[in-house]
Order: structure tokens, then C-alpha cells, then sequence
DNA sequence: CCATCTGGTTTTATAATGCAACTACACAAG
DNA sequence: CTTGTGTAGTTGCATTATAAAACCAGATGG
């Protein structure tokens, strides 16, 4: 049984999000509905993947909370795919792959927009960590610590049920 | 011919992100690694993952330039992997992912760790946008505009070479 | 009432993932 | 020098996910 290891029980919250919207579509189908798409047919042309993935993706983001369904919105007796709060929450981590990409790619050059402010429409700054106390931390001034009532999940990995 | 369509010719850098770390194990092994694991075998036993997985993600990290290999270190004639500033810049993706399954998880008494600055001990604060004059910012209040000298790679998609 | 659009489902293929078992090498003990 | 142990892989299947393309049913539209 191999079943594509499921982190879902695992009790790291990286490997958590991952098993949520760490697959090569969600995060392109999320970074769109941010961006105004709603139906099906607008995914579907704009990303340019086969439908029956699409069709799988959709359901499993709106079984996650982060779409839902509503029944239409401009007349024709469809539906649309609309973001919950659990879905617009995916933001940062969508700056936080644009950032990378912009910083470290090897070709920045095929890269085609950037994103700005609204108000200014200039570019924003790179996305900040802070300290309670407003210090700007890096990488190497942070560590982890066992969260107090952590309800020690022992490490299931693999469970695929 | 289904090649599972690479993401690096398109003109997204979101796209162009998860084509090089958007696989499942890649971001864990880049968490370990910050969290200082060097060692083959220490990624093997702290992820539990399959060694010949492991060695194929370990060699497309290296390709890509987010780990490189060092020869030794403890004495042993064996290799070790360490993180490149590239793949030190993942920091900010992997609290991204964090702070979201904290956020929005529907088991958060499960997540184990929480991140906190070394120097206080207390937990960051969310990760924040700003403006370049300052201003705090939303997924609203951002937009997307067209890069000045943008190459225009004309969307090609799922070229699998 | 025939054609077309939307939102899928079905079929069939290829590719990725995973476990387990095996190899190769270094070094250390006996 | 032979056995043992740990490291760092490779090889061989089995299982699963992903993809393209064909198909289909219910609106819509002329």
C-alpha cells in the first residue's frame, strides 16, 4: 500500500498545509480565484489543465473549506467558485513563492507581472517577520519550541486512511 | 505523452516556484535542512521517507541550486548537504504554510511546534505586506501589473523539456 | 429543434511514488 | 583477514496520481 503518504496527521503545520494545497494545481486555482476567476470555464482556459483534474481539484478544495459553491451570480442557471476566508488566508503564501521566484530564479526576466500596491501601484516590499516586542527577525533568530498542550499526534505518518 | 506538465516556462513566478519546490517532500527536506540536518541519513530518519526518493529530491535540490554538497565536516569520508542562500530564502514560504495551518487548520491542537524568536522565546507575529511607503497590506489592496521589460514567453505550457 | 456552451464523467495512457531488498564503500573490532 | 556496522545509495516491482481525449447531459440560443 502506498497510498502517497498523507501528512494529514502528522503534527508539523508545514506538512499540514502541504497535504491541503501542496499539490501542482490548488495553489495556481486559489492564486486565480484571487485574482477574479470564478467558473469553471475561466479555470479551465486560464490555466490550461484537463477538465477531469480540474473537476477532482475543485471538489477537494471545496471539501476543504477554502472555495465554496454558489448557485450563480449572473443569471445563467450555474454555479461559481468563490473563496472562503480559509482560502483568501493562502495569500502570503502565494507572495511568499512570488518573492522567491523574483529573488532567486535563474531566468527573472520571463517573469511577467509584478505585484503593487493598489493605491500607488508601486511594488511592494518583501514580506516581514516580526517579534511581539517589533524586532525584524530572520531565519537564524527564530527556533521552535514544543507547543504547551501539544496533544502528541506520535508522529502517524503514512497512515493514508 | 503526459509528462506532468512543468511549470518552468511559465511566465507566473508562482508557477515557476512550485516547479522547483512545489513537490511534496522538497519543502521538508529544506525544513529539516533549516533546522539543521545535514546528513543522508538524518533526512531518511527524521522525514521517513524512501531512500531512493530521498536521493532524487536531494539531487534536484543540488540542481537547483537550494543545497550544495560539502565534503565532510564531522571526519567521516562521507558528504554532507547544506543549504544555499536560495534555499535559505525558503524561510519565509515555510512560515507562510505555518502560519496558514495555524490559522485555519481545523485541528490545530494537533500542530506540535510553534515558531518563536530565540531571543525572547515568544511566538513571531504574523507575517506582514507592506507598502513602500509603510502601509499595511491585504490581498485587496495589492494588484498585479505587467513587468516593464517583460520577455512575454508567450505561456508555454507543458513543454516537458 | 438543431447547434453550441457549460460543467462535468469515463476511458485509457503514462508518470510518479513507495516499500523492500540489494549493493558498494568506509571503517572498526576481533 | 574476516565479520560487523553504519552510510549512501540503486534496482525491481506494485500502487497511485496525473493527463489527454472522447463522451454526455442539461441549459442557451437562434
Amino acid at each position: 500500500m502506498v497510498k502517497r503518504t498523507s501528512f494529514e496527521n502528522d503534527d508539523c503545520p508545514i506538512a499540514r498545509s502541504l497535504d491541503a494545497i501542496g499539490d501542482w494545481w490548488s495553489l495556481l486555482i486559489i492564486r486565480e480565484a484571487l485574482f477574479g476567476s470564478r467558473r469553471f470555464g475561466e479555470f479551465q482556459k486560464s490555466l490550461g489543465l484537463a477538465k477531469n483534474i480540474l473537476t477532482v481539484r475543485l471538489r477537494a478544495l471545496v471539501d476543504q473549506g477554502i472555495l465554496k459553491m454558489a448557485p450563480a451570480s449572473d443569471g445563467s442557471a450555474y454555479q461559481e467558485y468563490l473563496l472562503t476566508p480559509k482560502g483568501r488566508g493562502v495569500f502570503p503564501i502565494l507572495v511568499a513563492l512570488r518573492q522567491w521566484s523574483e529573488e532567486f530564479d535563474d531566468h527573472p526576466d520571463e517573469i511577467a507581472t509584478i505585484l503593487v500596491d493598489k493605491e500607488k501601484g508601486r511594488p511592494v516590499r518583501k514580506l516581514e517577520l516580526y517579534s511581539q516586542d517589533g524586532r525584524l527577525l530572520t531565519a537564524a533568530d527564530t527556533a521552535l519550541k514544543p507547543r504547551p498542550g501539544a496533544k502528541s499526534s506520535r508522529k502517524l505518518r503514512s497512515i493514508s486512511a
